[in-house]
DNA sequence: GTATAGAATGTAACCGCTTACATCCTTTTG
DNA sequence: CAAAAGGATGTAAGCGGTTACATTCTATAC
C-alpha cells in the first residue's frame, strides 16, 4: 500500500501538500492539486485511516452499542443510524453488549479504544453512574432507550409507561377486566416502566390485579411460551394479556394455540414495539408502535450536530408511543 | 486519557516494559509486571487501539460487509460472526453495501482503510475481478454467499440451485404441475442459481414452464406483492409458486389473501432461507433452510485460523440446503 | 573472584499521517 | 521599484504505541 510519502515524491511536492489535498484544507493551487491527484491515482493511494486518526485525534467514526446484532428492533436501529451517518461520510463501529454488564463495559471500552468521536449506546446492564462518568470525560455520549437524569438532553427516550398504559386501556375498553401481564426482565428500566403503565391503567379503571397473573420473561419468544404456560397453571382466568414486547407475544400465541385456544376469540393479545413481522402474523398482532427508526435517525443527527458541527435541524429527544390495533385483540365476550 | 508514557513514568520503567506487560510478550519479572499493572490501574489507562494498530500494523478487527444491517438473514449472519470472533478477542467492523456497486466499493475501501486484518464480504454488485484483485494483494478476503472461481476455498457457499430444485420438486411431488416462479434480482448470482434450480426440477419432471409465470422481485416483501399481482394478471393458471426468498413469499401470501384466495388450499407457496419469522406465520411457511448461522460461524473460524493463526478445526466451505415443509403447501386438488 | 550466558530492561527508530510554524513566491501598494 | 501583505509550499515535531537492538543485571560455572 502506497503511503503519503510516495505520493509526495511522485508528485514532487511535500507531505503537507499532499495532506492538504486529501483533506481539502488550506490553500493549494489547482495545478499542484492536479499533480497530486494524478500521483494518488497512479499509485492507487488510499489514506490510512488509522494513521489519520492517530495524528488528528479524530476518527470520523461513531461507536454504536446494541444488545444484539440480530432481531428486528435493533436491525432497524442500526440501519437508520448508519444511513444518516453515512450520508455525512461518517462511519459506524458496532458492538454487541448482550445485556451483560461485563460485556457492555468491554464493548464500550473497545469503542473508546478505537477512538470513536462519539458513542451511541443502547444498553441497560451498565449503571447510570458509569455512563455519567463517560459523559463527563471529554467523550460525546448519546443514549437510546433509557432516560438518565443529568444526561437527559442526550437520551433518546420513548415513554414506555405511556405505551403499556395505552395498550392496557385498549383492552379494558374492549371489555376485558381480567388481564395478565407478561413482563420483560424487570431489572431493565424499560421493562419496569412498561409494567408500571399496565398497572396504572388497571388502577385508573378500578380493576384489581391478581399478582399471580404477572410473569417475567426476557423479551424472547421462548419465554413468552413459558410465561403463558405458567399463567395457565395458576388457574386464574384471564381474557386478555399484555406483553412487554412482540416476540414474547408470539410465544404466547403459539402456546395458546397448542392448548387449543383461538386468538383472539379466547384470548386477546397485545404486544409492544411494532416490529415488522407483526404484520405477517395471522392474526396480525395488535401492538404499540416504537418509532425506533426515527429515534435512531435523530440520535445520529444529534451526533452530527454536536460532534461534527453540522447545523442540523431541531432534534427531539422525547418520543410518544402509538397504539396499533390489529386482529389479535377483540371485544370481551364474557 | 493516560498514555503509555505516563504509565511508564509512574511505574518507573520504560515504555518498552509497559508495552510488554500490555501485550504479554517478552519476559517481564512478576515484580515489575505488578508495578506496571498498579500504575495502569491507578491511571485508568486504556491502550489506544489506533496507535497500537499503526505501530503493529495489526488491528485485531475484521471487516464485515453485508447488504443491509437489518433483516432477519443478515442479522443472524452478523450475530454469529461477532459471537465467534469476540470469543477470541477480535472485533468486527460492519459496513452496509446496499447492493449498490459504488457503495459496496466504498464500504470495502473503508474497511481496508481501517486496517482490518481480514475482510468477510457478502456482496453481489461488485464484480468477481475486483474481489480477486483484493485477494491478490496481501489482504485476507473471505466471501459468503457467492462462489468465485479461483477463490473458492475462501468462499462460503450454499448450493442455491439445489435448494430451489428441492423446493420445486416438493411441489411437483405434491401434484402441482402449473408452477409460477418469483425470482430475486436476476443479476445476482444467487437469484440466478435459484431460478435455475427451479427450471431443472421442472425439466426433470417433464413439465413445461410458461415464461409469463416468471416474475422478478428484489427480495423484499413489497415486490412479492407486486409480483403476485403481475402473475395473476397473466391469466395463466398456477396452483403453486416457488419464491426466491421468504420475504417475497410473505408478500405473495398477503396479496393472495386480499384477492380472497386461501393458502394453501388455493395456492401452495414455498419460500427460501428459513428466516425466523416463517415459523410465526400462519400458515407457517414451507421453505428451504439456509444455514446462515453455521456459515457465518465457519467464515469467522476460518479467519481465526488463516489470519490469527489459531489452530481451528476443519472448516467447511460448501453447504447444502434442506427442505422445511410446513403449512403453506399442500397436495394439488385439481 | 571473574568470565559469561541468558534474562530483564531500556533506547530509539518507526508506523503514516496532521499541523503549527517557517519559508519562499507573488502580488499589491505607495 | 522596493516594501509589505498574503498566498502557496515545505519542515519537522508530534500522535501513542511496537519492536529490533543495545545495555544492564543476575546467576551460574570455572
Amino acid at each position: 500500500m502506497a503511503t503519503i510519502y510516495e505520493v509526495a515524491k511522485l508528485a514532487g511536492v511535500s507531505l503537507a501538500t499532499v495532506s492538504r489535498v486529501i483533506n481539502n484544507s488550506g490553500k493549494v493551487t489547482s495545478a499542484t492539486r492536479a499533480k497530486v491527484e494524478a500521483a494518488m491515482r497512479e499509485l492507487g493511494y488510499r489514506p490510512n485511516a488509522i494513521a489519520q486518526s492517530l495524528a488528528s485525534s479524530r476518527s470520523n467514526s461513531v461507536g454504536l452499542l446494541v444488545p444484539e446484532l440480530h432481531g428486528p428492533f435493533f436491525g432497524i436501529m442500526m440501519s437508520s443510524i448508519e444511513d444518516e451517518l453515512r450520508a455525512s461520510g461518517k462511519h459506524l463501529i458496532i458492538s454487541a453488549g448482550h445485556s451483560d454488564e461485563r460485556k457492555e463495559r468491554e464493548s464500550i471500552e473497545f469503542l473508546i479504544s478505537r477512538q470513536c468521536d462519539a458513542l451511541i449506546l443502547h444498553c441497560f446492564a451498565v449503571p447510570n453512574e458509569y455512563l455519567l462518568g463517560l459523559a463527563q470525560s471529554q467523550l460525546a455520549v448519546f443514549v437510546i432507550g433509557r432516560d438518565i437524569p443529568d444526561l437527559s438532553d442526550r437520551c433518546f427516550y420513548l415513554d414506555n409507561e405511556a405505551g403499556s398504559y395505552l395498550a392496557t386501556r385498549a383492552l379494558i375498553e374492549l371489555g376485558h377486566h381480567n388481564l395478565a401481564y407478561l413482563a420483560g426482565p424487570l431489572w431493565k428500566s424499560d421493562a419496569k416502566a412498561r409494567y408500571q403503565g399496565f398497572r396504572r391503567a388497571l388502577d385508573e379503571a378500578g380493576l384489581t390485579f391478581h399478582e399471580e397473573l404477572l410473569t417475567e420473561g426476557n423479551y424472547q419468544e421462548v419465554t413468552g411460551r413459558e410465561g403463558m404456560r405458567q399463567l395457565l397453571r395458576t388457574g386464574t382466568p384471564f381474557s386478555g394479556i399484555v406483553c412487554a414486547n412482540d416476540e414474547m407475544a408470539v410465544g404466547v400465541i403459539d402456546e395458546a394455540r397448542q392448548r387449543g385456544m383461538n386468538i383472539p376469540e379466547d384470548l386477546s393479545v397485545i404486544g409492544f414495539d411494532n416490529v415488522f413481522f407483526t404484520r405477517y402474523m395471522n392474526p396480525a398482532l395488535s401492538t404499540v408502535n416504537y418509532p425506533v427508526d426515527l429515534m435512531g435517525r435523530m440520535a445520529a443527527k444529534c451526533v452530527l450536530r454536536e460532534v461534527y458541527d453540522q447545523n442540523e435541524v431541531y432534534v427531539e429527544t422525547r418520543y410518544q408511543p402509538r397504539l396499533v390495533m390489529r386482529a389479535s385483540t377483540t371485544a370481551y365476550r364474557g
